[in-house]
DNA sequence: CTTGACTCCGTACCTGGATACAAGGTTTAT
DNA sequence: ATAAACCTTGTATCCAGGTACGGAGTCAAG
């Protein structure tokens, strides 16, 4: 495997120079070595480890948390364990936010079908029923 | 019913006094009359008005999106139609994200499953899972 | 009549996750 | 050899939805 240029670690997995350089600021990937024009020089693990944030971000987690997952992944001295341990708080959150948008649904039904959709705004229902205290 | 001060309004409604003025600034609240000394004076429309921002708020429409529902609720020539519409709309969208949700749900729990939750890091299951390419 | 709480205004700052741009150096293809 | 495409750094900007701060004026209670 030969190694690469930012930009064409970039198109491989589909993301803007701007951003693997930020990835690197934020200490997310690790700086790769240079070549000595300055250039940097990417390899495969690059690419591993781009998918792994690429991944990460689809499942919910947060740059600062997926910082977190890499340095598991790193330290040999944290187990298996604890990466479970986050995967299981994540989905938890993730089910929660799904029960609060199902309420939001909900709710919206709820005052959509109030209205029949016709008349001016002065009536409608929907704005009335917004303008009372008290939420989902 | 009295006149509020912007911070009796703030309390009323549970917001810091700035995000009033922030609100007022970005046109979703009019501008109330104000004392000789300059402060701000709120009657009861102020109240409704903080209300159906929080109430819309909770059912996902952004502060834009909010200011536009108040220009319609205002506006003589627009019907009750427009706001079921946009009501509906948003619905879609909540429905939308629900969905993308549970698929997020889903592969989280796949991920979990693959991991037994002891070993060390170098062997976790879900670390290697998440190197892989191909998304949710 | 002073003290403390409140309000005024303007401006700057915050989070997260990038994205844009400028001015210059390097590589590659023709 | 020269132009296009690429890379370097640093800094600024964007979005939303606020939050914080500073210096000054105002109000109500004791």
């Amino acid at each position: 495997m030969k190694n690469l240029t930012i930009g064409q670690l970039a198109r491989k997995v589909q993301v803007h120079v701007e951003t693997i350089r930020y990835y690197e600021r934020r200490g997310l990937i690790p700086e790769p070595p240079r070549r000595p024009s300055g250039y940097r020089q990417y390899n495969q693990d690059a690419v591993l480890c781009m998918h792994f944030i690429q991944r990460a971000k689809e499942l919910g987690f947060s740059l600062q948390e997926i910082t977190e997952l890499l340095s598991l992944r790193v330290d040999p001295h944290t187990s298996c364990g604890e990466v479970k341990k986050r995967a299981e708080n994540k989905l938890g959150i993730i089910q929660e936010k799904i029960r609060s948008l199902q309420r939001i649904k909900k709710a919206l039904k709820k005052v959509s079908s109030l209205c029949r959709g016709r008349g001016p705004t002065s009536e409608c229902p929907i704005l009335e029923e917004l303008q009372t205290p008290g939420g989902i």
